[in-house]
DNA sequence: CACGAACCGTACCGTACGGTACGTATATGG
DNA sequence: CCATATACGTACCGTACGGTACGGTTCGTG
């Protein structure tokens, strides 16, 4: 295993303090409680401080983006030559994984954020959410699917579709509704089972197959 | 074909009027945009009647989802035996629609409206817009994949199941890019038909896999 | 025609937010 | 010990919104 480099954390150590600050706070009330002042306030800073540290408001809610996607780090596998039961295990962990992370509380709060401000701001918040916070996710799953198609485990001809059809079967609806309110899934293991049963089956190779459960 | 029995549309012609304007509104501009005063403006009424129709702004909100999903009916199928192709091809439908709707800037504007919300007002705008909004579509998809069933062209245990996986298929991510702001699919035709293909290799019987290319 | 209901347009009120200014405290460096 | 920088806390300003009140107008009805 290997971390990602984490670049030299763009904020200060009193900043990151007051951005986690700010995030708890849009996780507790939503936007509408995110205000300069009850940052202030709760951070036990002043107001002219976060003004001089990021600029306005919007650059508050970039700066929480920026730091909530340095925090998270995801780790990448190298080497170790994937079997049929490993690789399913790896995408089964990584399907729950993703699950986790789509239903976190922060994760939620600022995705609802920036769909909020989405159609008015260009989307600036929307890209970064997605640049910043999905990249991540995005090489892991790449890379494990590269190493099944390098290891005769999997066939597909473009890697990106192949990905977004695990996403999509991993994921489904569940993101939106989650974002709508609707409370957590209950059972994610067996949803991501099941996602992965049926990624394997589109996209394995007999290998693969010959190991799976006869369906119906 | 058979449409779904209108409800008196809870609303007058008027107040319709006034509805559409204010989604015009939030179209354009998003939810800052959507005040009480713009809204009394753009459709020439007073900001009294609007308090007096819809009690108070968040009665407006929902009004404006209700009427939204009033005016969207989807058509069901009645009769028709199913063939291997027409099923596909009425699935193929299904998921083109699907991907329109979605795509479709009201739609866009009222999940970002009701997102951005979702976590001060308890979700009460986020479960009206999943019940009055997906049960049309919802029940379009599971009346299909019943007839499909019936016909021995699919085989699940659980339909609920077998729809969602088709969702994901469709849908992916694409719905969470857009609300965040990202330029819709080039290419939904593609995209709906590559869902189905996978759709059909999962859940169709030999009847259904017989017809269809041998992949890769 | 007269009466009343519904409605429009506008003016108004209280509040709360984003952003700025200022006085004070703490700490760092010479 | 002083000087400078950084940041805290508070007070302040302008604006804009949600919601209410009121005078004038239209329109249906007896």
């Amino acid at each position: 295993m290997s971390v990602d480099t984490a670049e030299p954390s763009e904020f200060s150590p009193r900043q990151n303090a007051v951005l986690e600050q700010a995030l708890q706070l849009l996780v507790d009330g939503g936007e509408k409680a995110l205000t300069t002042s009850g940052v202030a306030r709760a951070a036990n800073c002043s107001k002219e401080s976060l003004y001089k540290w990021f600029g306005d408001r919007d650059g508050l809610l970039s700066a929480m983006i920026a730091y909530q996607a340095s925090k998270v780090r995801t780790f990448e596998r190298n080497g170790e030559r994937l079997t049929a039961a490993s690789l399913h295990d790896h995408v089964v962990i990584f399907a729950r994984d993703l699950l986790e992370v789509l239903a976190g509380d922060v994760s939620l709060a600022l995705n609802r954020l920036a769909i909020g401000q989405s159609n008015r701001d260009g989307s600036k918040l929307g890209k970064l959410l997605l640049e910043r916070g999905r990249r991540q996710i995005d090489r892991r799953a790449m890379a494990l699917i590269d190493a099944g198609k390098r290891a005769g485990l999997l066939r597909f001809a473009d890697a990106d579709e192949a990905y977004h059809t695990l996403y999509g079967l991993v994921v489904s609806d569940l993101h939106v509704r989650m974002l709508l309110g609707e409370p957590g899934l209950k059972d994610t293991a067996r949803q991501a089972e099941r996602a992965v049963t049926a990624f394997l089956r589109l996209y394995g190779t007999d290998k693969v197959l010959a190991e799976m459960p006869v369906l119906g």
